[in-house]
RNA sequence: CGCGGGGUAGAGCAGUUUGGUAGCUCGUCGGGCUCAUAACCCGGAGGUCGUGAGGUUCAAAUCCCACCCCCGCAA
């Protein structure tokens, strides 16, 4: 069976590492082209791509799949099977025609809730305290095909979506084999998706990162843990956006009005009121400045409790 | 040459506009107080002020020049 991979960041990663350390035939991996990173704008090469040269995969790049381009060099490779696995571009019909067994995507969301392309994150963001990993055969929908597999788990209170993302790639790279054993066997099973319980959250941008004060902290803090490390969650403040690394969210309630500076001691660490409750700072950036931990920074910039933030 | 911020004691910052041998908060070391403390008091150590035996000046962290490094935004 000669598989096509289809993945880009680190998520895909270990899915890749599962198909040829189970001695899958894979005959190359497609992923974006390098992107300009950082400052300088230095072309970076995407996690698979690194991953896939190392284990001396034929790597293969297309701004646009779906173009003439890509599907003659994925025609030429004569695939059985595509997988996929935060691939990052949407598949055309024609695209997803060339393997003779279909393609099978690796998503990380109990399906049919979180479609889209950032589920570890919304999952955190909206405080879900379980996820996990379906497999699935891809169609022209987004993340609307029929179910094969799925592995379940529990979110930590204090997880963010770096750790997170980390233990369902792992996680996914298990169902991935299951589901291709359980392919070969014969013994795999479709289920399609119900509509009804559907959800899709879109792509991440910036400005969602924006945390509004007037929110119960608890649900800033899921912002906090679920954007990070990107796009990553700030406050405004009169000096301009301050970033919110890490967090913990407190229940007690500071009779402040939302976004003062309810704390800024050593025992209860900087803390901003919030429509319930208090969030406490435990690393921030800000603008123009390097990470700090909140007590580093609170020496070189003092704060009033009370009094809205300063910078 | 995309825009901007910055490199001052172990950490975070002030001081640079109006040149005159460096200050704050914390940490650290020693001592004291206390039933006790992340509390408080007293005392000490620690800085080539990014680099250039550069320029200007009686005098440069501060003004001028060159270079290195870091960070934010935008992509």
């Amino acid at each position: 069976m000669r598989i096509v991979f289809m993945g880009t960041p680190e998520f895909a990663v270990p899915s890749l590492r599962a198909l040829l350390d189970g001695g899958y035939e894979v005959a190359a991996a497609v992923t974006q082209p390098d992107r300009p990173v950082g400052r300088k704008g230095k072309l970076t090469p995407p996690p698979v791509k690194v991953f896939a040269q190392s284990r001396g995969v034929p790597v293969l790049q297309f701004e646009r799949i779906r173009r003439p381009e890509g599907r003659t060099a994925l025609e030429a490779l004569q695939p059985d099977l595509f997988v996929t696995a935060a691939f990052g571009q949407i598949l055309s019909q024609k695209v997803l025609d060339i393997p003779r067994l279909g393609t099978i995507n690796v998503h990380a969301s109990l399906l049919p809730a979180y479609r889209g392309s950032a589920p570890i994150n919304w999952c955190l963001v909206n405080g879900e305290t379980r996820t996990g990993v379906t497999t699935m055969m891809t169609d022209i929908g987004i993340d609307t095909g029929d179910m094969l597999l799925r592995d379940e788990i529990e979110i930590g209170p204090e997880e963010n979506a770096e750790t997170l993302t980390c233990r369902l790639a792992e996680l996914g790279a298990g169902t991935l084999l299951r589901t291709l054993r359980a392919l070969a066997d014969g013994t795999l099973t479709r289920t399609p998706q119900d509509e009804s319980a559907a959800s899709y959250y879109p792509m991440l941008r910036k400005e969602m990162g924006r945390l509004d004060p007037a929110l119960p902290a608890r649900a800033l803090h899921d912002r906090v843990r679920g954007l990070y490390p990107w796009p990553g969650a700030y406050l405004e403040t009169a000096g301009g956006a301050l970033k919110v690394l890490f967090s913990r969210a407190h229940d007690e309630d500071s009779g402040l009005a939302p976004g003062l500076v309810a704390s800024a001691d050593k025992a209860r660490g900087l803390r901003i009121a919030c429509g319930a409750g208090t969030l406490e700072i435990l690393e921030l950036q800000a603008p123009g400045g390097k990470r700090l931990p909140a007590d580093a920074f609170l020496r070189g910039h003092p704060q009033t409790p009370g009094a809205p933030f300063a910078l």
